[in-house]
RNA sequence: GUGGGCGUAGCUCAGCUGGUAGAGCUCCUGGUUGUGGUCCAGGCGGUCGCGGGUUCAAGUCCCGUCGCUCACCCCA
């Protein structure tokens, strides 16, 4: 026998025990979305990498060392997409959706791939549903989006659930602030750990994230984004705040919260659950003002934010989610009974009702086992003369005409 | 990329100080010249991740390698 083959790296089969919990996920956040007005979006598998590279930002992790980048066989740089809202955009510009009412909002459940080192929660290609809105920088827009997450992971019964929120301003601000952080950074070069030293001109906001202690100490007496933020972005912020509290969504305000991608401006948001262990992200996002145009398109605001399908499995208490029920099992006992017990099932499906017909060639008491096993209502024992039906929660059974078996169970059911 | 733990039947695992593989569950058959859920019996199923080494002998020791997993990092 050959090698047995299996999946690649940091990837998993879904099996039908888990795709039905899946489909259920699947369903909550299509309704609480699209009754939102959010619809379906599905991008390529694949972009140009300049989508990313452009988009995501060349300093950012993501760029630099995850992505699966590979050329196309015409000499196109091509990228399996990392993560959804530079495609979206790119999709927003191309096909001129500015010229639709604004702000466009949209949804997706997709997959995505990073070439990271798979561990709890972090996959290499995994999913993500994910929601944005393009074409408004009211605050209501970030408000919005937020309590929709909030409600889906509510729904979804996410445990132990923390949100926290903060403001990066506008990339103008931002970018002077970085500055001022870097020299903050620099000043204090000596008391840093070795790989925040080594990031200040890279990403210096990460700094504030580092649990080394000196690195907390300079970090500490580091200037706050938050406090340097110009009137209109304060503002912008305090209308955001505002909005959660009306809606009853409780938060916390971290002015060193900070998001791994280069887009994002103004709000940034990040969800985590206390049931998840090193990767606690269950879901965040943000407003991302100047990515549309970053693409190509006309200056456009926007906002959305993406939540791992994994993370929510591993975080959720509930998801209770059942196969579907069978109403009717078809036995026989040779195969001389075969056509007629085929011809039952079929009668059986057309009248809408849940039927599987043996098809294992099982004994009788296999049959009827196989029947019991995966939930069956009733069985019909096709003979040679006779049909037998019987009820298998009551052990009844009946001689019945092969014609009225249908509707022997149709008349049954309508009984209780 | 850097560390720790682990790799024995489809699944969960047992195999002490080395002597050439077991259990439970699942699945199938029989116990009723065709009728389930309990029970009993039997059967299918493993090159003990892979490669090398030590040894008369390795699942068991050593080295390497691959894979899984957890953490760092990063993120959803």
């Amino acid at each position: 026998m050959s090698e047995k083959l299996q999946v690649p790296r940091g990837t998993y089969d879904v099996l039908p025990q888990d795709a039905d919990t899946r489909v259920a996920l699947e369903a909550t956040a299509r309704r609480i979305l699209e009754g939102a007005g959010y619809r379906r979006i599905e991008t390529p598998t694949f972009e140009r990498t300049e989508v990313f590279a452009r988009g995501v930002g060349a300093s950012t992790d993501i760029v630099q060392k995850e992505m699966y980048t590979f050329d196309d066989g015409g000499g196109r740089s091509v990228t399996l997409r990392p993560e959804g809202t530079a495609p979206i955009c790119r999709a927003y510009a191309e096909h001129g959706m500015h010229k639709l009412p604004q702000p466009v909002k949209l949804w997706y459940l997709s997959s995505f791939f990073r070439s990271e080192k798979p561990q709890q929660g972090r996959y290499r290609q995994f999913w993500q549903i994910g929601a944005e809105a393009l074409g408004s920088d009211d605050p209501a827009v970030d408000a919005e989006l937020i309590v929709l997450l909030a409600t889906l992971l509510s729904e979804l019964e996410v445990g132990r659930v923390r949100l926290r929120v903060g403001s990066l301003g506008t990339l103008d601000a931002r970018h002077a602030y970085r500055e001022r952080l870097q020299a903050h950074l620099r000043d204090n070069a000596d008391r840093l750990s070795e790989d925040v030293r080594s990031r200040i001109e890279l990403n210096p906001l990460r700094a504030f994230d580092s649990d080394h202690a000196g690195t907390r100490a300079v970090m500490a007496e580091a200037p706050l984004l938050l406090d340097q933020l110009d009137r209109a972005d304060a503002e912008h912020f305090a209308a955001v705040r505002e909005l959660l509290l009306r809606a009853g969504v409780e938060h916390e305000v971290d002015p060193t919260l900070v998001r791994g991608l280069d887009y994002y401006t103004r709000t940034v948001f990040e969800f985590e659950s206390g049931k998840l262990s090193a990767q606690n992200a269950v879901g965040g996002g943000g407003r991302y003002d100047g990515l549309v145009e970053m693409l190509g398109g006309p200056a456009t605001p926007g906002c959305g934010w993406a939540a791992g399908i994994e993370r929510i499995l591993l975080a959720s208490d509930g998801l209770p989610v059942a196969p579907a029920p069978v109403d009717l099992y078809v036995a026989f006992g040779g195969a001389q009974q075969r056509r007629a017990a085929f011809a039952l099932a079929d009668e059986a499906r057309r009248a809408r009702m849940n039927a599987q017909i043996e098809l294992a060639g099982r004994s009788l008491k296999g049959q009827l086992k196989h029947a019991d096993r995966i939930g069956a209502r009733y069985v019909a024992i096709v003979d040679d003369e006779t049909t037998v039906l019987k009820d298998m929660q009551t052990g009844e059974q009946f001689e019945v005409d092969a014609a009225g078996v249908v509707a022997r169970i149709l008349r049954e059911r309508g009984m209780r």
